[in-house]
DNA sequence: TAGATTGTTAATCGATTAACAATC
DNA sequence: TAGATTGTTAATCGATTAACAATC
């Protein structure tokens, strides 16, 4: 159980932003900052500020701020970065390929330890250090390492098939980049989904509303 | 000025979920649906379903339900979808290659019309119908053709100074696959981002809390 | 001490849910 | 007509903002 019990949703997915603004400005070696600097720099009210870095408890001083390095490894505990939850990925396409090399896993709370697909030219080739391995010898890998996600990288008809084998293995946390609604099936999984198509309507949609407004 | 008026920011977000599950009931030849049946499928409330498509209106009817074919094309059509916004692709490294070649760009209101890269490896090779031009040919090209909208594959460290040439050249929608934040510079600026890094930490989140709760 | 800024309560705003009359 | 389901209003719930006392 997390010692912060009153952490609602909204703040939830805030806390990134606040990670990511906090990370940068340690980088730029600010050591203070305030709720009304924070909120020029965020786009946040300071007022919405102060209420959500409360609830984490003491980062703030009054009549200075906050610390700014307290804040930021704060919220990456609450965030659980400090983890290192073993991660394989499934297809080594582009997308795959893209994924495994871009993110930064290990900041993230994260270890890549397999990747996997069904094409031969692309078993045996490496990525990021890791050789791609054959799709059919993912029960074996998964009996001999302990495996806490699956990262789909896989076509929308593939999807559906193969989160039932990692189910059967056990694995029950997915980040999702197949269009595919791996929710359906079982209700004790976690599943963050990517949904690209979902972004690509929201900018069509502000677009054309822009336009339309003028 | 479109002619909903009223329609709030939590709804807009609904939107595409609603296109894509009424996209999939169309598929399978479903033609009408209550708000009863979507609330089962969708996981929001019926209410809330009601509640959300009454702002379209007329496409409810008393005691039968919702006609599926109607109200599919109608948040399209909301959503702007019926457009062909012109779009540009900056980097075709995996990244870039997975946008263009999985994306319906014409389902979604774009046509991709041009891909860039500066590396000269990828320069002249084809990906998706398209042949991959330099970097410097930008603003001929820009002059020479229309362009909405720029999709941005390239890493945090590029990104800033394309995005000044471009705005320069008066493209100001952008889909950011970037891990830097667009939207500083200029405020007439539509900025769709794809935070994958956010993303992750949220499943991080999300793991760790149903870890820590058990 | 005086100035600044937080922590925290109260007020406002908005979104979701519940209920039911309208009506197909 | 009877049954079903929407449209719409009212009630509830929760999140954001405003305000100011506490305090560094």
């Amino acid at each position: 159980m997390h010692k912060y019990q009153n952490i609602s949703a909204p703040v939830i997915k805030r806390l990134p932003r606040y990670y990511r603004f906090l990370g940068e400005l340690l980088d730029k070696g600010v050591t203070r900052i305030s709720s009304r600097e924070l909120s020029d720099k965020m786009g946040f009210t300071a007022s919405q500020i102060r209420q959500d870095l409360n609830c984490f408890g003491g980062f703030g001083q009054q009549g200075y701020g906050y610390s700014v390095e307290s804040l930021y490894n704060e919220i990456g505990h609450i965030l659980g970065l400090d983890h290192s939850y073993k991660a394989i990925l499934i297809g080594a396409g582009n997308l795959g390929k893209a994924v495994a090399v871009h993110m930064s896993f290990e900041k993230r709370g994260f270890q890549l330890i397999g990747i996997f697909d069904n094409d031969t030219k692309k078993i045996g080739t490496e990525i990021r250090g890791l050789t791609v391995f054959d799709m059919n010898d993912i029960e074996t890998f998964c009996e001999r390492n302990h495996t806490d996600v699956a990262i789909f990288c896989v076509p929308k008809t593939a999807t559906s098939a193969i989160a039932e084998r990692l189910y059967k293995l056990g694995i029950k946390n997915y980040w999702n980049f197949s269009h595919y609604d791996l929710s359906i099936e079982h209700d004790d999984i976690i599943v963050e989904n990517v949904h690209l198509n979902d972004s690509l309507m929201i900018l069509c949609y502000r677009i054309t509303d822009a336009v339309g407004s003028q």
